[in-house]
DNA sequence: ATAATTTGGAAATGATCGTTCCCAAATAGG
DNA sequence: CCTATTTGGGAACGATCATTTCCAAATTAT
């Protein structure tokens, strides 16, 4: 015997919200508007840019996001979130602390040659041009560090436990010029010259491992 | 006896040019801008906050400069010149080669502490900007980016000679990875959380020439 | 069915942007 | 002294910006 029946309907799922049911996927069109923050930089990233890209109306747009600014916080957090993924399976691969951290200065390279280095990185874009003038960009951008230099500090004392990565070296300190080099490396790709250049750099800084 | 008297006063200096005089200097102004373009980047820099800053009127800018862009790579120029200048002078204090490069990182290092990190480098901020957008704007940043490393790797091989520096290092890989490490201490100066930071990682950048 | 609510889409809005124009002031040449 | 030229300064201009408003369409609730 069914209880639930259509007298109660109410306690359905969350059920479907009331009224017109919006006809995009919000985290598709932040992808897009992803790709024209990172390329134009926030202020010359317009409405009418960012409309296009995201194949939506103003109307829609201001119906989804309070203003430009939401638009950007919302493109920069589903940055982040797809970009970390992408990271930890990657470093997940790795058999040891040492290789963890080639896997994740790897990732760094790649995103930094060719087109994806041209475009850039969202967090480095966000750090040289609003983290002065916002304080909610620029949070961000100190949480993004913060927890970057804290994996890469689990990272180091993970090889040191597992003895591929020298007793000598000073985890904090490391984890810091490390880090500092992912966002160079990200910054050269942006008037990426050379190719390879990238992993020539990851390879090298490995130097400081030993 | 003197030829040049009076009748030829066309081949005294250049003489001052015809009409009013500019009640300014150009590479004054130029500081000033270079403030407003570091700390706000290129599109978020007005004209109005650019007047204000240099002390202008709209049409004595426009006098000088033929737009905002010319405004902002002349601000660039003006940059790299006072920048390079008081680099070349620091890394002449060096006694070796070992020396100048830790000189040159400091250099870096300190700028990119407290205000000065806060307000950024101008070479960052427009790679991250405008490279992508602006033929000539990118040009000079390649441009800055070739002489440093030319630069840094000059000073490795002196670094070898003169026996400073291990014969095992690659000066153009190590090179890459330096100048890489010099423009990653300045996105992280843009949020600078903890003083010292960067010097920790000048430091800790010595390693690589082990 | 009807009301309530939310979205889609485009037109309208006010502000600000970069730039130009205009006139008075200052200089050089004749 | 007069003309030509250049700057200083501010008003004026058209374009574009981010945002709001308005109406038809789509959905839920009654």
């Amino acid at each position: 015997m069914d209880t639930n029946s259509p007298s109660t309907p109410a306690l359905r799922p969350p059920g479907r919200p009331i009224g017109r049911p919006r006809e995009f996927e919000i985290e598709e069109a932040l992808d897009k508007a992803i790709v024209v923050f990172s390329e134009r930089g926030y202020h010359a990233a317009s409405i009418s840019e960012l409309k296009e890209a995201m194949g939506l109306a103003a109307g829609s747009l201001y119906k989804a996001f309070k203003d430009k600014k939401a638009i950007f916080l919302a493109s920069f957090d589903r940055y982040k979130q797809v970009r970390n993924a992408l990271l930890e399976s990657e470093i997940a691969k790795g058999e040891n602390g040492r290789d963890k951290i080639f896997r994740m200065l790897r990732f760094y390279a790649e995103a930094s040659e060719g087109e994806t280095g041209r475009r850039g990185c969202l967090v480095v874009g966000t750090a040289t041009e609003l983290a002065i003038a916002d304080a909610d960009a620029a949070e961000r951008v100190r949480l993004s560090h913060a927890r970057s230099e804290a994996l890469i500090e689990s990272l180091l004392r993970e090889g040191q436990a597992d003895g591929t990565i020298a007793a000598g070296v000073d985890p904090p300190q490391t984890a810091k010029i490390l880090l500092c080099i992912m966002q160079g490396m990200r910054v050269m790709g942006k008037t990426g010259a050379d190719t390879g250049h990238a992993f020539l750099v990851a390879e090298t800084a490995m130097k400081l491992l030993d």
